[in-house]
DNA sequence: AATACAGTTGAAGAGTTGTTCAATCGTTGT
DNA sequence: ACAACGATTGAACAACTCTTCAACTGTATT
């Protein structure tokens, strides 16, 4: 049984309905998937990143080309593709002095999607 | 035309592929919708939340209930329901003295699933 | 070898965020 | 009216995050 699932310590009160939590105590994925997930959606939630994500979505962009389309400096927007990189959502090749980033997984347009339909609606 | 396609004060570089940045910049959606999406990540992005949803995906529950779940106090449970029924993600209904959290939106579910399966491959 | 340029990196500072604590609200039961 | 209890709220603090700045790496050009 995971860890976070025994440790009632920081609980402030009894429970009221055992059969639902016990139920949903038994259906829950396990902490560590929990937590690689919310890591996950940390990197979506930022606007730079969000926008480097977008623009990857439609074209391989250079690391220039992308600092120029949002108005940012190289440095930032390298600092942020390291963080995509790192959650292996974009990936690079080098040709010359130039590197050209694009994205690594067919997930991101999926979740976008999803995303923006929330979003949009209502 | 959204500001933050004109802005190029911050940047420190010239473009080098001018159609490339161009075009991208005509395919992208206007930058209200990608904050709002941004922010919207950013309430998945945390573990406290996201354990919160994937509870909410199996049951309806009260406050004590999550809280007995997670191990938590009362008080930041509340905390972090407020925030994703700001974000719509979640509703509650009032019966007595006890709330109840369900989830708001069917966009949920899916969100994860991609998620997921980023996350649980390789 | 020297310069230029695309990109990366580390440290620092301002801003943001999550939990804790204490006080309070709202409803029920006596 | 009062006590009990589930839930909410605001302030405060520690932890984290993003951009900036300066220095640096790697590659190509002269």
């Amino acid at each position: 049984m995971a860890a976070y699932l025994m440790d009632f310590d920081r609980c402030d009160c009894g429970t009221i309905h055992e059969n639902v939590v016990s139920e949903v105590r038994n259906q829950l994925p396990d902490e560590d998937t929990l937590l690689d997930l919310a890591e996950l959606f940390k990197v979506f939630g930022d606007s730079t990143r969000v926008k480097i994500l977008s623009a990857l979505l439609k074209a391989e962009m250079c690391v220039c080309d992308i600092a120029v389309l949002l108005g940012m400096t190289k440095s930032s927007i390298s600092h942020q593709l390291r963080i995509l990189k790192q959650s292996k959502l974009v990936k690079c090749r080098r040709d010359g002095k130039v590197v050209y980033y694009s994205l690594a997984d067919e997930h991101v347009g999926t979740i976008f999607d999803q995303g923006l339909a929330h979003v949009c609606e209502k």
